[in-house]
DNA sequence: AAAAAAATATGATAATTGTCATACTTTTTC
DNA sequence: GAAAAAGTATGACAATTATCATATTTTTTT
């Protein structure tokens, strides 16, 4: 198992602010862990008893709906830490975090945490500015969600996915979700998404092979989510 | 101008962790306003100066749509603190704020809430504590906008404002809204709110009287949130 | 108190989205 | 490599929701 000194994933998250004791106390403790594509990392309710460092891969983080459906709040990705949230507020976590590809993460238990957060301000201040950076966000997606119709929300999504996961050497995103998963980030059927991707398809927003989607245009997608159609 | 020393309204918010000392250093540079209904306490895309702490009155909190329409994303009461996420991470805030009714409040400046922030751990837990609430609280927010229909999510908005402004005597909630209001945070059309509130009434579901709406059974709500119907 | 403006309500209709049935395709399992 | 299962696609139709027109009521202004 490497060092946190030597690990450049670091850099990426709040982390960056600890200094080289926390980094070495953190080191001795830390367990690393494979988690396969499909596995859980964590279910709605859990309580955790610490935070994960992404250092590869990528996780959903899923809410059951009262409708039954799953739907995918956002995702976690390479760089990116987990479970902050639940870890200082001390309560049970509102999502599931499922890895959509195979990962590669640390666990870095409750106790490490807090105690750098209560010594650490600088540690504590980018944490918290990563909380309210989420928040923002999700008050934003909110009223995307409240005001926006289907396809200007498929726009937002296949943005949004573009955003997070970037292109492979042929432009399409670099992720391969299917068309359940899709429509659990739009909030929509499973059968409307299909018909609303090929209707996009059709006009040349996108090209779709398979499992693999490629925005042709941004800028037009981005019209597509302003209802500028 | 009272002292922070002696208000009660503190022991409703993150400021409860203060000490003396804080307080009355706060007391000394706090200035307080009144704001009438329909005025604006700041706009989407303001660097707010300071946080605001309710003492009387409520403001909701909204957020203009791609397509125009103002989306109220939640309402801030007597006791809460307004601003702080945007103070912390030192950004614009992505809401307006709105009176509802007359307010009461307190203006706290930046350098006293982010001294207190960084000097005082118990503070900053308090304040983290509750953005970390509002974030979970977004997110299932969120999830409702996206996989319920418009049925469910009225019964939603009048269950929250039926717990975040209680009843007057005759059991009516505490709230005078218009229908342009309610559509706005519900995400819907104000002619399909209104369709659907009376289509409540008539269901026996709520009780209107103008802008008055009485929720007749508080299980029976919970029940159309939840699709039963 | 009358006039004007704003808010509420309702009808008619169109657009959007969901549901169910079924067919086709791809992936997984044995 | 065949069978089964899962995922994707499409048609038909129903339910939901938005839009536009217009009427009615309430509130505000003069």
């Amino acid at each position: 198992m490497g060092k946190c000194e030597q690990c450049i994933i670091r850099k990426f998250s709040s982390l960056r602010a600890l200094n080289k004791e926390e980094l070495i106390r953190i080191s001795a403790c830390k367990t690393g862990q494979i988690i396969k594509k499909g596995e859980v990392l964590f279910e709605e309710g859990d309580h955790l008893k610490g935070v994960f460092c992404i250092k590869d891969g990528a996780c959903k983080l899923t809410k059951l709906s009262a409708n039954g459906k799953s739907h995918i709040v956002k995702f976690i990705t390479k760089g990116d830490l987990l479970g902050q949230r639940s870890v200082i507020s001390d309560e049970s976590v509102n999502l599931s975090a499922i890895a959509v590809n195979d990962m590669e993460v640390c666990f870095i238990p409750r106790e490490e945490i807090m105690s750098s957060f209560k010594g650490n301000a600088d540690f504590s201040l980018e944490v918290v500015r990563d909380i309210c950076y989420d928040l923002k966000n999700s008050d934003d997606i909110t009223v995307n969600m409240a005001q926006k119709n289907v396809k200007q929300r498929l726009a937002d999504s296949l943005l949004y996915l573009h955003d997070t996961f970037g292109e492979d050497t042929d432009g399409f995103i670099r992720i391969q979700l299917s068309r359940e998963e899709i429509a659990g980030m739009v909030g929509t059927a499973t059968e409307s998404l299909i018909r609303m991707l090929s209707d996009f398809s059709k006009k040349g927003l996108i090209e779709v092979k398979g499992k693999n989607i490629k925005i042709v245009s941004i800028l037009k997608m981005h019209n597509v989510s302003d209802g500028i159609m």
